[in-house]
RNA sequence: GCGGACGUGGCGGAAUCGGUAGACGCAGCGGACUUAAAAUCCGUUGGCCAUAGGCCGUCCGGGUUCAAUUCCCGGCGUCCGCACCA
């Protein structure tokens, strides 16, 4: 018996793979009338090293592109590189590489080193975002937006990142930090550009019922969530004399419109132009407006901030009597993006109206009677009241319903011809320019006669002569670059120098996979041949930032007729983190040191360069700063890539978070050797004819493992199924006398189950049994659901729900016949004596139980 | 604050239809092999009492049911998302 040799082994498969052109994706012709299925994972930025992150979210995805593969469907499973983004900059700053040599170079070593991974992909269809011949595509996509009205440029207040020297969205900015760079994000005014997502809110509202069963309800939730859709009633109020000029009247968004008799202020967002008009005229309100503008974003500056206000002294006419007069303030806690950029407050019946009424002493007018609470006395206190019950001090509205309440509000507003019914999203458009120079130039030319008018000259090439000597777009200040002629007037002009959010990179590149030689950016044949994506696999992390972007692109493209879906994914799965113990010696300065820098001594860790004590940590998200990471390279010299892959899928659910640790990696590397030596142990054995000679037992544990290894790999259950190969590993031992012909014949099904998921391990096994081929072409195995059972099924015996014994019964025998072999038990009878049976309930080959007193 | 998920041995987890709780792995314990160790193999492993056998047990409290880890109500805890969104 020999070890099984990965070293070996796995290069030699690799070559195998290659040499056969395994992964070519076939065309829709060689298919016939195979079906489809594209596999995808998302694409990794080139960082220059792969994590075991990647090893797991690629493995998955390899999992399910082989399954598939052996059960007949013709197969695209690409890679490429999200290549675009700020490290590369980084990069060029701080080590003065040019950004586009260090992209190239990292692509090249995260390649080969996902190539050790051994996965089914076509490789031949390979791109990186920042190829030319990508991103001049993506520009003219750009531009079809922009024909479409799609892309527009407007002043807008964006969230700056001051450390990024750049511009954020607003999926970008976390807890109001910049999501790359960590830093505190101000708030700026730049002339930038956006693209109308908002203009498909409801699409992709609307198309996340779609996906319903196929994407995870979270991710679905977060979207829905995030657009945000509200219904409600957009009303004007009349400015009482005196008013400013220009403002005969304000404009306020509500969402309860039932309680506009409860109104007692009003108030505006402080960028608001009325506040912004009253504060060019007073010192006062300029002070005030400036004072509300430097509050933070972040958690804890929200959580303690105070309710601010500033009376401006104005008063507003009630909608519904104009006899009501209401105050106009300022709060800092309105939003301008948001609705109307000013509200009515109704204090009684909103949290933070009320806290602002009571801060300033407005007054408080309940509307809503709580069921059974007293009209009389009722009031609020601290405690806004949200919950449900009939309008009262409301003249036409009393006694209704909230909803019918707002149902009427709504239309007497719009019979009054005050405001409408209106529906608003807390989306926004999508800013996409960029202040940077490694990205996507942007196609537009600005002209002083023509104004902005789109290239026509395509593609815009990125120049290589640029320098990071100091911050800021290197583009802008290039010497040459931007000047350029007109190509409407052929007047002098100047190039955009923003570049786009490399979020608008990975919004199309799964469309391209499909034909990535195409002339046109995306062949709409070979894209509608293969979209959607029928299992796409990536992080979480991504729920509403790139998986929006890609299903609004999608649906853009579509209505311009350039793609024919409407959802880029058709599945998707997002896959749990890689997470370690953190270790940390606790010397003067506490510091952090790597796995690799410790070992075991006397049952507890010590660092090995000095045998300092190490402090063991809670698992967390495998990071450099706190140095839990292990390196695939190093797991992948141990064990090999196989043993890597088994535990990386083994020991979790996929969706959740998998704890690395050394001795899992182990216990897989001995199911390697294990499954290796049942493979040379039956290759001493002849070839027979399994249905022909194995026992029954063997055959039906063989047919058992069948199924429940292909119901595993079709719904994500990677982790119940490989534990199904150690029962099986673990029966043909109990089985140890069925001869090592019969077990041949059995163990070369299991290679092929687990071909998927230890591919390198399935051919060695493969080849010393003398299969036909490679196993990489071996159809997948079909059971008999006959035989998937058990010949003779194991029933417990339950007396009033305890369990007092079992019984033997075939499968599907009569309710009558278990019940007698129940009832003639000893172990039953010795329970029943003394008392009386009552009732027998018996479920098909499940359980019998007894109801007796 | 709002929304959501989850809570099972020492640990990761299984039980996907309401039907034997703890599959499978890790760690532990005992043994074989070895001069010894590693590796490997065999056995054992939820807790408590015990001779057979029994009692308890899936975060806590209640409920529905012949039967609840699973369904319902109320708590507690952990994690995730959003967050002054009118």
């Amino acid at each position: 018996m020999t070890r099984y040799n990965p070293k070996e082994t796995e290069p030699r498969w690799r070559k195998a793979w290659d040499d056969a052109q395994s992964f070519r994706t076939r065309t829709p012709a060689e298919a016939g009338d195979k079906p489809k299925a594209y596999v995808l994972e998302m694409f990794p930025y080139p960082s220059g090293r792969i994590h075991v992150g990647h090893v797991r979210n690629y493995a998955m995805g390899d999992v399910v592109a082989r399954f598939k593969r052996a059960q007949g469907f013709n197969v695209l499973h690409p890679m490429g590189w999200d290549a675009f983004g700020m490290p590369a900059e980084n990069a060029a700053m701080e080590r003065g590489i040019n950004p586009k040599a260090w992209t190239y170079e990292n692509i090249a070593a995260m390649r080969d080193q996902l190539k050790m991974l051994g996965l089914s992909i076509d490789w031949s269809r390979e791109f990186a975002t920042c190829d030319r011949a990508y991103y001049g595509r993506q520009q003219r996509l750009f531009l079809e937006l922009y024909k479409r009205g799609l892309v527009y440029r407007r002043e807008a207040t964006v969230n700056w990142d001051p450390v990024d020297h750049t511009v954020l969205s607003n999926e970008q900015v976390i807890d109001g930090r910049g999501w790359r760079s960590n830093a505190l994000v101000e708030k700026k005014k730049l002339t930038q550009w956006f693209l109308r997502i908002t203009d498909y809110a409801d699409a992709l509202l609307d198309g996340l019922k779609t996906l319903e069963g196929h994407w995870p309800d979270k991710v679905r939730l977060m979207q829905e969530n995030w657009i945000g859709r509200s219904k409600g009633l957009r009303l004007s109020f009349r400015l009482a004399e005196p008013a400013p000029a220009a403002f005969e009247a304000l404009e306020v968004y509500t969402t309860r419109p039932d309680t506009l008799f409860g109104a007692s202020f009003l108030a505006v967002a402080p960028d608001h132009p009325l506040a912004e008009a009253l504060a060019a005229q007073s010192a006062d309100v300029a002070a005030f407006v400036a004072d509300c503008r430097r509050g933070g974003t972040s958690e804890a500056e929200i959580e303690g901030a105070e309710k601010k206000g500033y009376d401006t002294g104005l008063m507003v006419e009630h909608p519904f009597d104009p006899a009501i007069k209401l105050p106009v303030w300022i709060a800092n806690f309105v939003l301008m993006e948001y609705g109307a950029g000013a509200i009515f407050g109704c204090a009684a019946h909103d949290q933070r109206d009320l806290d602002f009424a009571r801060k300033y002493a407005l007054p408080v007018h309940p509307v809503v009677l709580p069921n059974g609470a007293d009209a009389t006395t009722f009031d609020v206190g601290a405690e806004a009241y949200v919950g449900p019950g009939r309008i009262f001090n409301s003249r036409f509205l009393d006694g209704m319903e909230i909803e019918a309440a707002k149902v009427a509000a709504i239309a007497r507003v719009e019979e009054q011809g005050q405001g409408e019914g209106a529906t608003v999203y807390r989306l926004r458009d999508w800013g996409v320019s960029r202040q940077r120079y490694w990205g996507c130039p942007i196609p537009i030319v600005h002209c002083l006669k023509c104004g902005p008018v789109a290239e026509t000259r395509l593609p815009v090439d990125l120049p290589d002569d640029v320098t990071f000597d100091v911050p800021g777009n290197p583009l802008l200040r290039h010497p040459t670059w931007k000047h350029t002629t007109c190509p409407t007037c052929g007047g002098a002009a100047e190039r955009e120098t923003d570049t786009l959010d490399t979020f608008v990179d990975s919004s199309w590149y799964f469309a391209r996979f499909t034909d990535p030689d195409a002339e046109p950016p995306i062949d709409r044949e070979a894209a509608d041949y293969w979209l959607p994506v029928d299992q796409y696999i990536g992080g979480v992390e991504h729920a509403v930032l790139h998986l929006l972007y890609a299903r609004f692109i999608t649906r853009a493209l579509k209505d311009d007729g350039v793609l024919g879906v409407e959802e880029p994914f058709a599945g998707l799965f997002t896959q749990g983190m890689v997470t370690h113990e953190t270790y940390r010696v606790m010397a003067n300065e506490p510091r952090f040191v790597s796995p690799a820098e410790v070992e075991q001594q006397n049952g507890a860790l010590v660092e090995i360069a000095t045998r300092l004590p190490v402090e063991v940590g809670d698992p967390i998200k495998m990071s450099k700063s706190k140095k839990n990471t292990v390196a695939p390279e190093d797991i992948f010299a141990t064990y090999g890539v196989d043993a890597a892959r088994l535990f990386v899928l083994s020991d979790s659910p996929p969706e959740r978070d998998v704890q690395w640790t050394e001795a899992g990696v182990e216990g897989s590397w001995r199911f390697v050797n294990r499954v290796w030596a049942e493979a040379e142990a039956a290759a001493e054995a002849v070839q027979i004819d399994a249905d022909e000679a194995q026992t029954v037992a063997l055959r039906r544990a063989t047919h058992k493992l069948i199924k429940a290894v292909t119901e595993a790999l079709s719904s994500f259950r990677f982790n119940a199924g490989i534990a199904q190969f150690y029962g099986f590993l673990n029966t043909l031992k109990r089985l140890d006398k069925a001869d090592l012909a019969q077990r041949r014949a059995a163990v070369q099904t299991l290679i092929v189950l687990i071909n998927p998921i230890a591919p390198h391990l399935a051919e060695s096994a493969w080849e010393k049994l003398g299969g036909t081929g490679m196993v990489v072409d071996a159809p997948w195995p079909v059971y008999d659901p006959a035989l998937a059972m058990d010949e003779v099924l194991t029933l417990p015996v339950q007396i009033n729900g305890k369990r007092r014994g079992e019984v033997f019964a075939p499968p599907g025998a009569s309710q009558a016949d278990v019940e007698a072999i129940a009832m003639a038990d000893e172990a039953v009878m010795r329970h029943l004596e003394g008392v009386t049976v009552r009732k027998v309930i018996v479920v098909q080959d499940r359980i019998i139980n007894i109801v007796a007193n």
